[in-house]
RNA sequence: GGAAGGGUGGCCGAGUGGCUAAAGGCAGCAGACUGUAAAUCUGCCCUCUUCGGAGUACGUAGGUUCGAAUCCUACCCCUUCCA
């Protein structure tokens, strides 16, 4: 189907990595005369990444698997200033403590998917505060000032969004396409590194650097985006009802990571599976001609297949367990998330609303009680009928857990101390 | 510094003295239908509650009034135009 020389382009071309490119041919021609550095920044505006990196997060893995060295760069400089691509409002300003912790979390997430070490390929960690924190203004303006014309700027869409909405947009924002611009620069003259790789709405800043450093510098590199991933009914990646899809297990059991890819839409499946998981394409093809109730099995395959990747085997194996048991057999998993509760209480007749709170099925006891009136909280499967119903020693199972769920897709166990 | 407009619930956006916990839309949650999908339909959607209510809330702080998101004063912030 394509025809690159180059083993990245082909699987990048072939899995629907690809949106736009500076110049396709130039950078085959690169990638296929030896191994070659390229770059993905990362904002440190949050302690952990979520789904919504991870399409980039993937296409650095194969950047390194197909022998190209992958550098991860963390905007500790950058983060200061705030990327207003895509918002209308400027990002909250954020102390160095904080933009520490931040970097720390997000290399541990990245180390999950790239391998990082002193090797040739071996992926490498860079803050673009090195060289940023200690600019001379005048000097820096005199050197690259007039390399930008303002004209050029306002004709990208994070600055003409923001006027033609008019959404005020700072001139410290103003600068950040600039900054940008200048790591790819820099990160050219220090490391020699030729393409910048980012989501679509990096396009704009990535374009900057490619010609930044072509006027200064003579340099030939490359700008490559994936395309603005959401899913077929139009909604955002990485987030849900639940909040925010984290990497990192922390921030998110392996059991709610499955579930997020197990509940993916059956028209994002197979765009899902080329880009989330490293199966072979024809294997894919096949789990893509699966109609109706049999896309399930694909889902469950993605579902594995991503949680494996991200949080381990191990994870992906229980997780799935769980699964099964709670969707197919009815039943309870060991990864459901679970409170204990005192004896006594439970003899006394402890209530559904108190406990579909402890729980955290629901926020607020208002909450659960609405619950209940829309007939939708369970204790056993069994539907609640009354907001003022209690649960006792009566509803234990053999293994002493009462199982509580909010809907048929949130469950969550109430068990005695051992 | 001056002039005009504006700041309403997660977001968008009505509301210009009581009928307003605040229209409508989006997002979200639950139910029905299904396949742990989508679409559709229905209910819910500030917090607490002994379910009678209670407490907070319309940029911030005061004031007028029996009663204010709505009127007045000061302050903060945003937009546009002028200097």
């Amino acid at each position: 189907m394509s025809s690159y020389k180059s083993d990245f382009l082909n699987i990048l071309t072939e899995r629907g990595f690809i949106h736009q490119c500076s110049d396709f041919e130039g950078l085959d021609l690169k990638l296929s005369t030896g191994s070659q550095t390229g770059y993905i920044g990362f904002d440190a505006t949050a302690d952990s990444l979520h789904a919504g990196s991870l399409v980039q997060i993937m296409m650095l893995y194969w950047f390194q698997k197909t022998g190209h060295k992958p550098i991860t760069l963390m905007g500790g400089g950058t983060t200061k200033i705030g990327d207003p691509s895509g918002k209308d409002e400027s990002r909250k300003m954020l102390n160095d403590a904080t933009i520490a912790g931040n970097i720390k979390g997000i290399t541990w997430i990245l180390s999950v998917f790239l391998k990082f070490g002193y090797g040739r390929n071996d992926a490498k960690l860079l803050n673009n505060s090195d060289w940023l924190e200690n600019l001379n203004y005048i000097d820096f303006l005199r050197e690259y000032g007039p390399h930008f014309t303002i004209n050029r700027m306002m004709t990208f869409d994070s600055v003409k969004n923001r006027l033609e909405r008019e959404q005020p947009l700072t001139f410290l924002e103003f600068n950040y396409m600039i900054l940008q611009a200048y790591d790819f620069l820099e990160l050219y003259r220090r490391y020699g590194v030729v393409l910048q790789m980012g989501g679509s709405d990096q396009w704009g800043n990535i374009i900057n650097g490619v010609e930044l450093s072509r006027r200064k510098d003579g340099a030939q590199i490359f700008g490559l985006t994936t395309p603005l991933l959401t899913t077929s009914s139009g909604g955002k990646m990485g987030k849900t009802a639940e909040g925010t899809v984290w990497l990192d297990e922390k921030k998110l059991p392996s059991y709610d990571y499955y579930q997020f890819w197990r509940n993916t839409e059956d028209a994002d499946v197979g765009r899902f599976l080329k880009l989330f998981t490293t199966l072979p394409l024809d294997e894919i093809a096949r789990l893509e001609q699966l109609q109706g109730q049999e896309i399930n099995e694909a889902k469950k395959v993605l579902a594995f297949e991503a949680t494996r990747m991200c949080r381990g085997e191990h994870a992906a194996v229980q997780a799935q367990n769980t699964a099964v048991e709670v969707f197919e057999k009815g039943s309870v998993g060991a990864d459901l998330p679970f409170v204990t509760i005192e004896i006594d209480r439970l003899k006394r007749g402890a209530s559904v609303v108190d406990l579909l709170v402890e729980t955290g099925l629901s926020t607020s006891k208002g909450e659960a009680r609405r619950l209940i009136q829309g007939g939708g909280a369970r204790v056993n499967d069994v539907p609640v009928g009354a907001v003022e119903q209690t649960v006792s020693i009566s509803d234990l199972s053999r293994e002493g857990i009462i199982k509580i769920s909010s809907g048929k897709k949130n469950h969550a166990l109430v068990k005695i101390p051992a």
